[in-house]
DNA sequence: TTGAAAGCGCTACCAT
DNA sequence: ATGGTAGCGCTTTCAA
């Protein structure tokens, strides 16, 4: 196993100093060595297929040129989509994204968020989950820079790029209305999270605003750790209770595709006998028998909006937090389109 | 800006070297180092709240444990789905991964393996794209471990894990067959990679198996760069040509998605028009309306091996190739089934 | 125009 | 039981 090629190497080799041959390789302006000096040095690297060791380099500069990307779960489309964006975007920038979901825990966002500063990471983007509200404070404590995305935390002042989710939730559900509904089951998840108590009061808000009475039995709280069970459940309470819904607004992908599994299952025909509409958009809404209508996110203005503040914030730090809330648009599909059954 | 809690600072603020400060923090058996002082150290450490900084601990190591994951597309829920599974084993070791995406492009590939060669991750776990077998024997002369996933270069010899795609594809064409399919289409896409290879020759295996004739117009290759063009117009051609087709087996799931929304789109019903069958599992396959028979990969497995082959590599380098061939589950729903039209 | 040397933070060998 | 020191690979100041 030959040794790595370092710029000792290429000193010895060329015959002059160290210092000379770093200048040569990373100062990209020539000019203060000599012309041949220069080439020469050049000449034997590309011989010695030298590669900079950029742990050194960090070490040294204290920048490692790596940014940390927190999401809940990476095997979620919506959140893979957005993490390819970002991706795309440090890339381009010279930084390379580390990964990792927390799947809404507390705990292990804190266990990576540590992991991943002690690798001296130059700065986060997070999706934070419930209850890591320390860590965000301690993040600011540390003046490490991060940017929230997807969810906040309206007490603690930070970065964050969200989407406007109550004008998002309250125009879906005031479509739901418009075709024909009066009475929709809300299903939801994370609810102490700013976002979904947004998509939850504007939800609410559509139909308050249109005289409707809204009973209690039909928001449905979906548990993290038992989607499935909850959703079932959940569905066949909206369905079979007292006071039955006519329409199902589902507060997220992750939500609307089990959620629309278990209509299928009920063997219920959409927009006939249930009218749906959803949160986030997801390849197989478009699939679907009966296209489903949904609020599109700005995935790819989202992720380049961090990127952006996050640069800006590593680059000069303490100038202000930008906090973006991006239009998201929804899209009308079958799904929701009650009015259209003759 | 504070600075950050060194070694150093410990050391003075207790009163000892450095060395010792370093010895009991990070070595985790105590008794060399006096039970006081072992306290104190420990105390201050926290009073502090001391961070490693595991830049400097690599460099002095070697060892980055960090290890770099290439996928063609980390938005492509198939790689996302895995990124996830691997990020979990490595997390799991100690390690942190770093993600990046191909797009099928050797280029781009390239760059990136020397960007995180640069960076001194631990090995590589790799999606190997068409024309980047260079980069494999690059790879193996600096002896960087690392590992193929989904495809391999036969020629190479080298660590891997995929799926036995022959014998799947061979199964789902079969199944077609059975079911009464005489001509049957066939999309696919990078035919200059093995899994694409074998899943071709299993297709068309099965066809002489059972004594078919096979139109060469009936295999259509689809470029990377112009999927929705080239699928739409494959569809189109393979249904409305002179010898038309009864079935369509789409040899990966980035195939399956566009085509069957162009299905949808020219009006046709599954299974009774067309008959279909997909490589690659896709939430979207079990909520179309005819649930769409497919190749289940299992990604857990393929994920996990090859963290094991990897970190294995690491540990003890040059003990011979693991070469894992994982069988995959055909998983049979109504869009296949045209037998049981009646 | 070039190079010596210090130092980034940490570890580990070898003394004491 | 402790600490001095060298060194990982690189950059950068200051001198020559």
């Amino acid at each position: 196993m030959k040794k790595k090629v370092v710029l000792k190497d290429i000193a010895k080799e060329v015959g002059v100093s160290i210092a000379t041959v770093s200048y040569v390789l990373s100062n990209g302006k020539d000019g203060r060595i000599g012309k041949e000096v220069t080439a020469k040095i050049k000449k034997v690297a590309k011989e010695l297929d030298y590669q900079p060791n950029l742990i050194a380099k960090s070490l040294k500069s204290g920048k490692t040129n790596t940014i940390g990307l927190i999401v809940t779960d990476l095997s979620n489309p919506f959140y893979a989509h957005i993490a390819r964006i970002i991706e795309d975007e440090v890339t381009q920038l010279g930084y390379t994204l580390m990964v990792s979901s927390s799947d809404e825990k507390a705990e292990k966002s804190w266990n990576l968020i540590k992991f991943l500063m002690h690798r001296q990471v130059d700065g986060f983007i997070i999706v934070p989950t419930a209850e890591s509200e320390d860590q965000i404070e301690h993040l600011k404590e540390k003046k490490i820079p991060f940017v929230l995305i997807d969810r906040y935390f309206p007490e603690i002042p930070s970065h964050h790029v969200v989407v406007d989710n109550y004008t998002s939730a309250y125009k879906v559900v005031e479509n739901l209305i418009q075709t024909g509904n009066t009475k929709i089951g809300i299903l939801t998840q994370g609810n102490s999270l700013s976002h979904m108590k947004e998509r939850t009061r504007g939800a609410i808000a559509a139909m308050e605003k249109h005289h409707l009475t809204i009973n209690p039995t039909w928001l449905k709280e979906i548990n993290f750790d038992s989607v499935e069970e909850d959703i079932a459940k959940g569905i066949e309470d909206l369905l079979t209770g007292d006071d039955p819904v006519t329409a199902i607004f589902f507060a997220s992908n992750s939500l609307a595709i089990p959620g629309i599994k278990k209509v299928n299952h009920l063997g219920l025909k959409v927009p006939t006998d249930i009218t749906i509409a959803s949160f986030d958009q997801g390849e197989a809404f478009d699939l679907y028998y009966s296209p489903i209508t949904y609020v599109h996110q700005p995935l790819s203005d989202l992720g380049k909006e961090a990127v952006h503040i996050l640069t800006t914030e590593i680059a000069s730090p303490g100038s202000g937090y930008q906090q973006v809330n991006l239009n998201a648009k929804m899209v009308v599909k079958e799904s929701s389109r009650k009015d259209l059954i003759f």
